[in-house]
DNA sequence: CTGTGTGCAAAGGGTTTGCAAGTAC
DNA sequence: GTACTTGCAAACCCTTTGCACACAG
């Protein structure tokens, strides 16, 4: 599916930046990005706008929200099971402290957890740090 | 070990604020805290000396940093095997969508992660969310 | 044409830095 | 007394909100 008829698939109205933006992940299929990084690709984009396009994008089930232990919000592709009330995302992130980089490591899996007497688990994160191929 | 004994031990001069900002870590044993949560129990701490008191805590291996999702950064204390460089917070923490609380998983186990070829592991995260026993 | 998206300004929350005054040892 | 700590102001970064204008359908 190419970017506006994802869009459209998803009920969104196909603008410049949305194409935009969504190409962007699309290149950089394994890595999650956060707002300053599509800035730095992308540099005549409003940031607000920006802001709201990958919140719409998390919204409609076309990204989903990376946590890399980092205190900046990132963001990656949604594998095609995704739907919109239930994210999957089934597997690790690496983030490099050198250069700040995460990575969808796609070949692991997240352990079965066994919560508490009384909590509800709705998502699990698994978050790797350290230094990656290209800084190490 | 007393808080003063601790702080001594670690190298650091014992003050009010951080005789203070260590007991409540160790009355809230298993809770991860973040500045304004300390600010709460403590409402006459200066916001800027707490933030420094935390980083220095961090620094000498009394508190580490607990990831757990929020885009707050948030301390627990250390367990008697920490040093300085070589933190070991080996279990998961569950963060609570409702209240925010985030609490240690004591009893859970990280499991082992294989990296690529060339990538360099230095710390495993384990973050849980949903609902805890209180708000559930 | 109508409702959705954008761009700008302004504000909000969390955090860090610089510097003078205060305090542990 | 000296080096370490604190407290205050100000700055910084990331992110959100309000509102008028622009544009997709």
């Amino acid at each position: 599916m190419d970017t506006a008829q994802l869009l459209r698939h998803k009920g969104l109205r196909v603008t410049h930046t949305r194409k935009k933006v969504l190409r962007i992940f699309q290149q950089k299929d394994h890595e999650a990005l956060a707002n300053a990084d599509i800035e730095k690709q992308f540099p005549d984009i409003d940031r607000i706008t920006l802001y709201r396009t990958l919140k719409t994008f998390e919204q409609k089930g076309i990204l989903h929200q990376v946590i890399d232990g980092t205190s900046t919000s990132k963001y990656a592709l949604c594998s095609h099971d995704c739907t919109v009330h239930d994210h999957q995302d089934e597997h690790a992130h690496f983030n490099c402290v050198q250069c700040g980089k995460t990575v969808c490591l796609e070949e692991t899996t997240l352990p079965e957890i066994n919560v508490p007497e009384g909590y509800q688990l709705q998502e699990r994160y698994l978050v790797l740090s350290g230094v990656c191929n290209d800084c190490g």
